[in-house]
Order: C-alpha cells, then sequence, then structure tokens
DNA sequence: TAAATAGTGTCTATGAGACATTATGTA
DNA sequence: TACATAATGTCTCATAGACACTATTTA
C-alpha cells in the first residue's frame, strides 16, 4: 500500500482578521449558511485547493490563505499584513470528517475596515468586539483559534512592527498609544510612549506626514511609517 | 458537490529533533530507503493517521507528532519537548503528491541522545551537526525546515525555558552557558551569565543537585530545573 | 604551590516607569 | 484667555555588559 492510498484529511486554511475600530479589538466573522454550525458565526476560510496531478499540485498555502482573504475581504495581500498563525488538527474538530486548518492572521488597517463588507462575496460579514465573543456560540473550535491569534499579537506588539498595522497609513504618536492600549489593555505613560519611537523619528522610520486631526486641544505631529527595505 | 469530494492533500508530521552533544548543535537525521530522494537524508516524520468515519477520525495532530516521536528516536513525549513549529505546504515540495506538512521541533537532552539509535525501527539515523548540513543534500524541503526550527530555538532562548531542556536533568551554569554560545554563536561573560539565574536559585526555580563533575580546577555547583506547576 | 575556573564585586551605559513641566494648539 | 493635550525633562530603579578581583578545587 502506497502513501497514496492512505485515506487523507480535509485541509482549510481560516482566518483571524482583525482591526481596531471605535477603540476595540475587532474580528471578522461571517455567518454559516450550512451544516454543521448552520447558523453560527465562523472565521472566514475555506478549503486548500489541491491539485489530482503530480505536476498540478494546486496552490500553495499562502496562496490559500491570500486568496480567502481576498475572497471573504475584498482586500488584497498588498494592503494586509498576512501571517500563519498555527495549525490545528485535532481529531473530531470537524463533526463531518477529518479537518487540519491551517490558520492565519490577518491585521487590517481602520480605515480599510470598513469597505470589507462591500467587497466580500459572504453576505453576513461582520466585525465583532474580541472582549464580547465569550458569549457567543462559535462554529467549530474557532474560539480557541481566535484566541490564540489575540495571544500571538499581544505577543508580537513589542518586538515587531505590526502596531503600524493598525493604525492608519498616517498616524500620530497617541493614535499608536492607543493601539498599544487596546491590545494590552493597559494605558501607557504618554510621555514615556512618545519616548519609545524617538529614534524612530530620529532614523527617520518614522517620517513627518501631511494631515491633521481634529481635535479640541493641541493636535499631534502625524507621521508615516517607513518600512525598511 | 460536498466539500468531502475535493481532492485532499496527504498530510504529514517532520521532526526537527535537535540536541546538543560534543560541544554541537546536532539534528536527528534518517536516510530515505525510498523513491523519492533515495539514499538522502530527511527529517523523520509520517503521515497522519486519518479515519474514514465521523466517529473515528484518526489520531490528533499532536499525536502523531508524539507518536513519530517515540517510533523514530524511542523517546517518550514526557522526556522530550515537542512544540509544534511551523506549516509547510508549498504545491511541488513532495513530487510525488500533494503533501502538507505539520513540522514540530524537539529538544533532546545530551544524555539521552545515546539511546535513540538503539530505540528507532530506523536503522538509518544519526546525529548531524545543523552547522554541516549547508553541504549535504537533504530531501524535499527539509533544509528550510530545519533553518525555521534552529531560528525559533534560538529566538526562544533569552524568554523561555528551553535552555533547560538541552542539559542533562542535572547542570552547572557553566554547563548552561556553553548551550548558549552553542545555540547563539556568542560566548557570554561567565560572572554576568551567572547573575542572570541569581534570581532562579535564589526562587528555588533551580535548586542544588547531587553530583559532580570532572575537572581540572574548582568544580561548578550542580543544580536541578525545578519547573512550576 | 601553580593553574584554572567558579563565583562575586564594581562601574557604566541603557532603558523603562513615575511624574513634573513646558509648549502649542483649539474653543 | 482658559483649557486640553502634545511633547520634553527629570529622577529613580532595574538590568546588561565590561572587567577586576576573590575563592576554591585539582594536579
Amino acid at each position: 500500500m502506497s502513501a497514496r492510498d492512505y485515506p487523507r484529511p480535509s485541509v482549510s486554511v481560516d482566518l483571524v482578521v482583525l482591526t481596531i475600530v471605535d477603540a476595540q479589538l475587532r474580528v471578522l466573522l461571517v455567518k454559516r449558511k450550512v451544516y454543521p454550525f448552520k447558523g453560527s458565526w465562523a472565521l472566514p476560510g475555506g478549503f486548500v485547493r489541491v491539485g489530482e496531478l503530480p505536476d498540478d499540485q494546486g496552490e500553495d498555502l499562502d496562496a490559500a490563505a491570500k486568496r480567502e482573504l481576498e475572497e471573504e475581504t475584498g482586500l488584497g495581500p498588498d494592503r494586509v499584513y498576512l501571517e500563519q498563525l498555527f495549525t490545528f488538527g485535532k481529531a473530531g474538530r470537524d463533526p463531518r470528517m477529518r479537518v487540519i486548518t491551517v490558520a492565519y492572521y490577518a491585521l487590517v488597517r481602520p480605515d480599510l475596515a470598513p469597505l470589507v463588507r462591500a467587497g466580500g462575496d459572504v453576505s453576513d460579514a461582520e466585525w465583532f468586539e474580541v472582549s464580547t465573543l465569550k458569549k457567543m456560540e462559535l462554529a467549530f473550535d474557532h474560539r480557541e483559534i481566535i484566541e490564540v491569534a489575540v495571544d500571538r499579537v499581544r505577543g508580537k506588539l513589542d518586538y515587531s512592527d505590526i502596531a503600524f498595522e493598525l493604525v492608519p497609513m498616517t498616524f500620530t504618536i497617541p493614535e499608536l498609544r492607543h493601539v498599544y492600549a487596546i491590545v494590552t489593555g493597559k494605558e501607557m505613560d504618554p510621555g514615556n510612549f512618545r519616548r519609545r519611537f524617538n529614534r524612530m523619528i530620529e532614523n527617520g522610520v518614522l517620517e513627518k506626514a501631511p494631515g491633521k486631526r481634529i481635535t479640541v486641544s493641541k493636535p499631534a505631529t502625524v507621521y508615516r511609517f517607513k518600512r525598511l527595505a
């Protein structure tokens, strides 16, 4: 019996698409229209397209994630941060059949978030506050997947650039500080927080950008993040 | 057409089993006895056992990793640190057919490493120095997988307890320092290094253990790592 | 006793956090 | 002008690194 003949699992890609809108960390969920979990909210995702032929084996795993992202949000992968998260493969996690899912997470800038519903071919897609998911019934093990994703984002906040994926293209340091506060749940001291980014400003990693915020007092300087090549 | 009827990929589990022996970071490889890459060295691994029935969907992904670890090294998962690494799923990475592999990495204490060859059912298994792999032809994308694993270990060294998985059950601070030096490639100052673990010693996370090293000068204190429950 | 390494002490630079102060815009 | 918030400054403390020094064991 060749390896070819063993039973195979279905492999899907699930997306934890996160954004910050109205001072809340939100995740994009779609309403399931079929069994199982019909009517429940679930992560957007789908099966990896696999070819039958050795020469055409189908799409790459990353390509499947990008395709699903585009299909379900209308956002191209160039506008969104996308990274593999973890693979969930417990037996029984899908009652129909064996499904192993490779989860990805995506970070959507708040200014792009409103575009999502128009672009998707899924009619019932909504941004839910992560903090309110506890009360909801989610499909499959999607609650656990979201938890892992949020933990990952929290963990990477301090040693990576992902915070810049959760503010608009141009932003102020106070806006960036709000991102930190929302993700970590802790307010940061405005003065100390700014100092953390002073070097980036001197480096030119953050450069001044045109634009202005409507404020009741002194407006903050607007910056743009220049990703180093 | 139901989801059931789409073509499915094979899903395998590959293991990057690492240890430190003779002052070298080493990875366990097995010689392939079948095509493709017959005769090449490859990561130990195998296909996830998938059930055909909704009620019996087969083994969990983690269980597959533990099973392979036991089969190929003879080491139970209780004696070895095992963690999911990353999922590699490019089309064409296996020329025969579409295979998506979930890679795990395992850390084996140096005193257990010699037991490995006896226990495995794979006759041709050997520990290779990671630094010499560049010259070798490895099967599939296994070189890339090893690289990701080593990067992961390097990255986690400073903020996790994994260094203790690469020394014997009882060890000295200088021995631990050698682990850091070998993994990171940088020698650490002995005095400063020790200070990093002074708090753990005061906490009781590290406790004195019986045992002694054969040395040419003052022998170091032997400790045991007490994992907090 | 000599050699070697374990382990401690000291100094400095750096960064985080608490908090005060100044600067600059809006209403 | 009053107010609010941005932005800067100051102080303290914890930590990392460089390096000198002491302690202890072996040969």
